[in-house]
DNA sequence: CATGAATGAGTCTTCATTCAT
DNA sequence: TATGAATGAAGACTCATTCAT
């Protein structure tokens, strides 16, 4: 089992890293969340990256196993790529924080990001191997899967990261938030499966 | 018109700023992408911020007249969808560093970007506005517009963006990058339009 | 007896301190040398100071007890320097790592060196004794038998160091050490007793 | 010509490596001792290594000069060792503070020191050139003069090492430091070329 | 207008030492 | 006795900003 400080501290983590991005977050800041010293943060971890990463990591591992068990509870393609959407939304919904640190890194030219990049390829090609499935069960009908793929991952996390800054402003209650997430995850069912256009 | 020693600071800015984001870029860095003296950035701009702000507010300026400017060469709203998504489409894939810098930092809790989430957001509502008009025609058929007009923008942002880091990794003819341009298009269109399912 | 755990710890200690020199040798890196935790070390020495303290003076008490002993076994001055001779080349380069440990931080301004500057000066005041009962007995000749007694401890140390040293570099059989030894005696020896000069 | 602030810096540097050794030298007091802020150091020099192996460059670099100068204005090898004698003892002698920092790190196995060995050897190696061509004039005779060099650097070294701290101790004048510099090259010379036998 | 040397507040990181178990 | 997690003071280094020239 893992140390208990250990934990405090990646809570405290998520917490300054979420709010802060990683350049402005600082170390002292997570040891306050904390409420350890300074240096107990070095003695578990080796450095700011190395926290940060191990946050990164643990995150997308999290998201990707919660993907992967609501595909694996369907069966069709298309009742699969709707739990993939509802994972995705309540996941990153019941876990702001760990959304917005994702999210928020997700998109940057840096070596920090490199590493990272390679869960978040991991996910989207979940998300491919489930358009191409729909398409060989002739269920599904799109020219470039893995673009596909990319854009839905795109709608899906700007949509939701949009929610929750303005759930951040406004505080809302738990109802409002789960009213929020039952609207994020119809609006991304309809444009993945009835378009905008009026058949 | 304006000062040319400002042009090539700005120049060097989107570049820097582009590669390494807001809080990594070094003012020394752009000086000397600039070539000028650091003291010069600071004698045309009042700080750091201030000549991030400025780039981000000029570039979306751009973004957006370009994207009304396709809105409006069209009459009905279907075509004007379209004319959105090339615009973007193009226009970010035209701008690589430009897209890059606004795309990076579209997403995040700071101050900073609080100011420049207002021009997204104005960006965004051209979306909205276009939805409403289709659904108001009997066009288009969504229950939440300004969702769909967030989840659109998040599609095609990821989807450039995605595409800018792959061409920037292997670097591509300006022929294969007009081709990635189409196959983007494309895509968000059959996203936008056709939807995953056979109908 | 010494408890066995705290000969451990010198061991390591005097490993460490070699190689690293005081400053750069850190607690962790003897603890783990000596396969004890940190605190461990603590229980047996008030401090970093007191460990290496302790270190230096037992190192000295060797040497100057092995000096003491080749000198009583000799009679005649010549004699006997002949034999500090032998025994400081023989002891530092059969204790290597005490030699660097003892030469490394003989030359030094801080107050740390100060205390061990004492041992230092006993060591070198045995040679001087020497020199003046050569004088005393006609046998040696000098002006000034105190500095010579320095030089002598310099000429001595600073070649048995940089033997070691080279002998770090390319580890060298025990014959060949052996071999360099004898080299440094009686390289020692023409400069003490005979000189650069051709009679 | 070199700015003058590092001038400033470079003297603030000797004065403090040298009082405390590399290690215990903090940026901090050498910006005050030379009076100026700890980022000017910085814009300066790259680093404290860099700070540090600068000086120690320039400072080998000039006795290294200096002792040429007086090996060439000799023609005997016994006349140019005795110029050697004085150009070391007086070099050092007269910049004391120069003479602690090159002797006080001269012995040592951290990598910072390997480059500084090199110049140190430089040094060693004018010494042995000078006994081998003492050798082959038929003036010298030894049976290992690349010892004999280093002996002979040792003993130099830790003479005027010696002296200098008495000095530092009790502060003399200078004619009594002066007189201590004769004393120094009269028992080197001694040393080196009478020994201690009564012929 | 332009320069670039100088600044110093702000951060990450290290490590000797302590202490509850 | 022995442990090793926790501490926090200390120190190297960065970099946006200023200002005299």
């Amino acid at each position: 089992m893992r140390h208990q400080k250990v934990d405090v501290i990646l809570q405290a983590a998520v917490e300054v890293f979420s709010d802060q991005g990683f350049d402005q977050a600082k170390m002292d800041d997570i040891a306050q969340a904390a409420g350890v010293a300074k240096g107990t943060i070095y003695y578990h971890f080796k450095s700011k990256e190395d926290l940060f990463t191990g946050l990164m990591d643990e995150g997308m591992e999290k998201l990707i196993g919660c993907a992967k068990r609501h595909i694996d509870s369907e069966d069709s393609p298309v009742d699969q790529m709707h739990g993939l959407i509802r994972a995705h939304s309540q996941f990153f919904m019941e876990n702001g924080k760990l959304a917005k640190l994702l999210l928020n890194e997700a998109f940057g030219t840096k070596e920090r990001q490199q590493k990272f990049r390679a869960s978040i390829r991991e996910y989207i090609q979940l998300i491919e191997l489930l358009i191409e499935r729909g398409i060989a069960t002739g269920d599904f009908q799109f020219d470039y899967p893995s673009e596909m793929a990319i854009a839905i991952f795109g709608a899906g996390s700007v949509l939701v990261l949009h929610k929750l800054y303005a759930l951040e402003d406004n505080a809302w209650t738990s109802e409002e938030s789960e009213e929020v997430t039952q609207m994020i995850i119809q609006s991304l069912s309809q444009l993945v499966f009835r378009s905008l256009l009026i058949k």
